[in-house]
DNA sequence: CTTTAATGTTAAGCTAAGTCAAGCTGGCAG
DNA sequence: CTGCCAGCTTGACTTAGCTTAACATTAAAG
């Protein structure tokens, strides 16, 4: 007569809800959102996640409802109306966020990784790298502030520097005759960045627009203390966030 | 009276091959019979990978008959009589060999952890670094052949140097009174590593076995020039290699 | 040669994350 | 105040990797 002792009681709990916690995608949707959702916060919509991760709606609707069911939620999401980062989810973004910039700033200064190569294999780390691992580049760098695009790398309590906590300002807003300094750059395309490198745009650089053609069109802007002026488009000028002071 | 219409014809074939290259999944499985089939190579079975990666021997058969139906074949399998790493496949095992011990060594140069720490993080790292990524702190580290452990890394081309291509003596099989130099030990046990680096015993350091008592008791192990000899326990010996010469 | 214990394999089914297609909704245009 | 449609949500299905339970095979012992 068989055994069957086996399958007896069972953990009947194979249970409600799932986990889904910790896992990769869910890092990757709180960190789309975290992105997304800007400084001041605002509400996002399925939709605009599911274009930045490039997966359908549907499958966002169904992970926001995860990870509002967990506990504690991490996320706040609301029928049709869209979702933002509860306290528990944002602490989580941030942490993503630091180990993304401290990866990004550990390959250039330390493996010598040209800064448009960094992003991609961040990319990937970021999930993966244990709290010890973490701490041991971030030692290693000296507790950097900043990444090799001028992104502010949260701290390990999860605050960002004061002046990121808002919306920074494009140079493409900038005015004829206007000066300003470099903050950060966009990291995603690496062509643009080594285009900008070829500039002589990075961080701490001080531009100053001296034309912008209608319609636009290019960006007249002197580049520190270079004698000619270089032209950029519209799409590059956005990708450029600057300090007026 | 209900559509019906969803199961009929059906791809009856939900089919064959599928894919699983390439994943996290398979580089574990690819990696498990590397080190297990030993050198010289023998088959090994379903039931020793699997316990080697605590999952049941049936997900091992799924997994294995997809390996060996990959385009090319990973993996030589014969119902019921074990596998064998392919060309293809041995070469990917090497890779992720390499990835690990490379990871390793430089945990250990570079970020200051100790070595009793190294394993667990490259474990996770090894599927996810980048070719570059590889390339790069091979260079950082001048290139080594060895891990803190003392295990040979292989090379780029997945090649190993000659003497490790041979089952490593351990010092559980020297007779009293032999002389031996310590070549690697064991990296999966953290405790062991620090009780080991506790008594002086690494890689490199010569050691002479003056008695072993009986029923697999104590080994008295006189080590490197220090005066009193050590007790080890059988287990602690099995798990340190050593070159007789 | 037969039996059987140990070991392997198949089949069915679960979970996580995704897809597609169809059904809802709610805010704006008339 | 109505209706409509873009944007969400739901539901039914997929795939990868796993589990359990049932069935099959091998090899060793009688």
């Amino acid at each position: 007569m068989k055994k069957a002792t086996t399958t007896l009681e069972r953990t009947a709990e194979t249970n409600s809800i799932a986990a889904s916690a910790g896992s990769e995608a869910a890092d990757n949707y709180l960190k789309a959102i975290f992105q997304l959702s800007g400084r001041p916060e605002r509400q996002v919509s399925s939709t605009e996640i599911a274009i930045h991760l490039s997966i359908t709606a549907a499958s966002v609707t169904n992970m926001l409802q995860k990870l509002a069911a967990q506990q504690p939620p991490l996320v706040i999401y609301q029928k049709h109306h869209g979702v933002k980062l509860s306290k528990a989810g944002k602490k989580r973004a941030l942490e993503i966020v630091r180990h993304h910039r401290l990866i990004e700033t550990f390959l250039h200064e330390v493996l010598d990784y040209p800064w448009d190569e960094v992003h991609q294999e961040a990319e990937r780390l970021e999930h993966f790298i244990s709290e010890r691992f973490e701490e041991r580049i971030a030692a290693k760098l000296g507790h950097p502030e900043f990444d090799p695009h001028g992104h502010a790398i949260p701290a390990m309590d999860g605050t960002l520097p004061a002046q990121m906590t808002q919306e920074p300002r494009s140079l493409s807003e900038l005015r004829p005759g206007q000066s300003a300094k470099v903050s950060s750059v966009s990291d995603k395309d690496p062509e643009m960045l080594r285009y900008l490198a070829s500039k002589g745009i990075r961080p701490g650089i001080r531009v100053t627009l001296s034309e912008q053609l209608p319609f636009k069109g290019a960006y007249e802007v002197r580049i520190g203390s270079s004698a000619k002026p270089a032209l950029l488009s519209h799409s590059l000028a956005e990708a450029i966030s600057v300090a007026v002071k």
